[in-house]
DNA sequence: GGCACGGGTTGGAACGTTAAAAGCACCGGC
DNA sequence: GCCGGTGCTTTTAACGTTCCAACCCGTGCC
């Protein structure tokens, strides 16, 4: 059914070890050989068989990504972006993703280490980083290849290579950008700062301000989670302050959209009345309106700079990128 | 490093091959030596290569899924729930799923064609299931495994087996739910019925409304594009018409959402003034107020049948399942 | 003419596993 | 005492590839 090395070989009268280099090392080849035997190949259709290769070799070229359970309804809005993103960068290196579940946390570790004893994975790809996030020290002790999207935060140095996006940079510039547009008190929509992103994204916020001499005091509202409702809330109480915002910095597109929603039943407009912005860019971003400024966070670039550090040469020092998001200004915080 | 047959073979001082049969075949094994090779098998923490497996049995225990790719803003809002859901009925059966791209249509195939020949994959699970999907009926004429999520639309017979999601059932229960409500003059929003997904839905709704006696000409509103806009346009035009609507089946969240915004909007009150559904059970359905009435397709069930079909005994016939989303009836059709 | 050299090619072994067949010890029946 | 099982274990031979060492042969050098 499917052609072997072999039939190959018998077929340009080789040897098995010539139609092997005639694919990996052409260059071994005299000329009229590698034409003889590429010929064969192609006639016969001929694919290598991967297992025989990885055994051989001792690597698969695939790298596993557990997938995020979506606990709580927390909406993963980005996640088939990355995914898609994800893929394409392997494929671009011959390699592929490969898929799986397991606990959250240091109970799910057994899992990562089964995938790799039995030589399923060469390497991970991890994120939904979390605050204390045990798998990057597990993986580092058991050497175990890996690359995390979003740093490990609180901690002192960072276990292992990673790739982030600059939320701090990210709200600076949405920050800026607002002041540029006329607007001089403006708000803050985050999460508690137990999470080290929230932190992050509101140090840009609050820095940004106090640079330009804005307030930034009773500004920053901590929403519970990740929902409409909260956004809501969290800008009804900056909007019902005795002097209310101008604009509103949400850390989220979901949070940004709940505040826009509450501008919306207030009556008032959205970019022109109050602007806005959130972060993430996800879909929903550009279906509402008036369409939401947001921060893009570089995904094609994030997937590609996690796969080149997976895979690159294996060097001691972490390897460390922290790439821009960039800013999407649209109707709400732009009228016109 | 990690340990081999061979090496655990030494340790229980029996064969290889005694080994291999305690893991894959315990029963015939004499008890006695079972637990003494099973002792040495966690002794020495043996795990088996799964290439070696592979290479001599060919069978490598993954299945491929295409990542579908987010074309203009299409936001795949179940998408993460459902390949959590794959990954895990993946795994309940020792498989793993594999993540590509391919480019859509026709175009795509060599790329499935290609890691099926290198075996890097047994089979495919299809997804994002187009109306005359040539896919299908491809992969059929190789005989390269595969099973649909969707069923191929406007075609005689179905080409291969398949699990979707009854929609017209769907639809039909949440008219009947509308009907139950009190509601009796129940619209629907959807999309051009060139799609067969879009048809299937619509005509639950038509004959439900048809068997109960409600009107249904100028009804149907078919929306360009999933998007909250057009969701919001085709609201506004069936409650402008002569004699408005008291509820509306959307065929999507995204456009029952495009809905509720009209209405809130207009100052109309979703559940009390006007009824409302969609489709999905996306995160957003439950975190907006009201909160929607949506038809949740039983996500897990889908990813086991699919998995089931895909790996079963493989008969000649078809196996082909159709499952009834459920009705989960939130503010936004029953107000309180 | 012998020898080192190097490009091109080949045979043999190995990667770690499982399928199939062979071996071995013990037992009951005739 | 031999025969045919039966129950457990080992031996042998793959699966399809790549690594390594060897080989062959023409060339240039002393």
């Amino acid at each position: 059914m499917v052609a072997t090395l072999k039939q190959v070989a018998a077929h340009a009268d080789v040897s098995v070890q010539t139609v092997s280099n005639a694919l990996n090392a052409p260059h071994r080849l005299r000329p009229d050989t590698l034409q003889r035997v590429t010929r064969s190949i192609e006639l016969l259709n001929y694919r290598p068989n991967r297992n025989a290769r990885s055994l051989r070799t001792s690597a698969v070229e695939l790298i596993g990504y557990c997938v995020p359970s979506w606990q709580g309804g927390q909406a993963h809005l980005v996640m088939d972006q990355f995914l898609h993103a994800l893929c394409a960068a392997a494929e671009s290196t011959g390699r592929h993703i490969l898929l799986f579940t397991a606990p959250a946390g240091a109970d799910g570790m057994s899992v990562y280490d089964d995938l790799h004893a039995r030589r399923l994975v060469d390497g991970f790809v991890l994120s939904q980083t979390e605050t204390h996030d045990p798998r990057h020290g597990w993986l580092k002790d058991k050497r175990i290849p890996f690359v995390s999207f979003g740093r490990v935060w609180k901690e002192t140095t960072q276990p292992g290579p990673y790739v982030d996006v600059d939320g701090a940079a990210g709200c600076a510039t949405a920050t800026r950008h607002l002041y540029d547009a006329g607007r001089r008190r403006i708000g803050f929509l985050g999460w508690p700062r137990t999470s080290g992103l929230a932190e992050d994204r509101l140090a840009g916020w609050r820095d940004t301000c106090q640079e330009l001499g804005l307030p930034t005091d009773g500004l920053a509202v901590h929403c519970a989670e990740d929902t409409f409702d909260e956004g809501a809330r969290g800008a009804a109480s900056l909007l019902d302050a005795t002097e209310p915002v101008d604009a509103i910095v949400a850390l989220s597109d979901i949070l940004a959209l709940g505040a826009l929603r509450e501008l919306t039943r207030r009556g008032l407009s959205a970019g022109s009345d109050v602007a806005l912005t959130g972060f993430d860019d996800s879909p929903l971003a550009s279906v509402v309106s008036p369409a939401l400024t947001t921060l893009r966070q570089p995904i094609d670039l994030i997937a590609h700079e996690l796969i080149n550090i997976l895979t690159g040469p294996a060097g001691d020092e972490p390897t460390e990128r922290l790439l821009k998001p960039e800013l999407i200004v649209r109707g709400s915080s732009a009228p016109g």
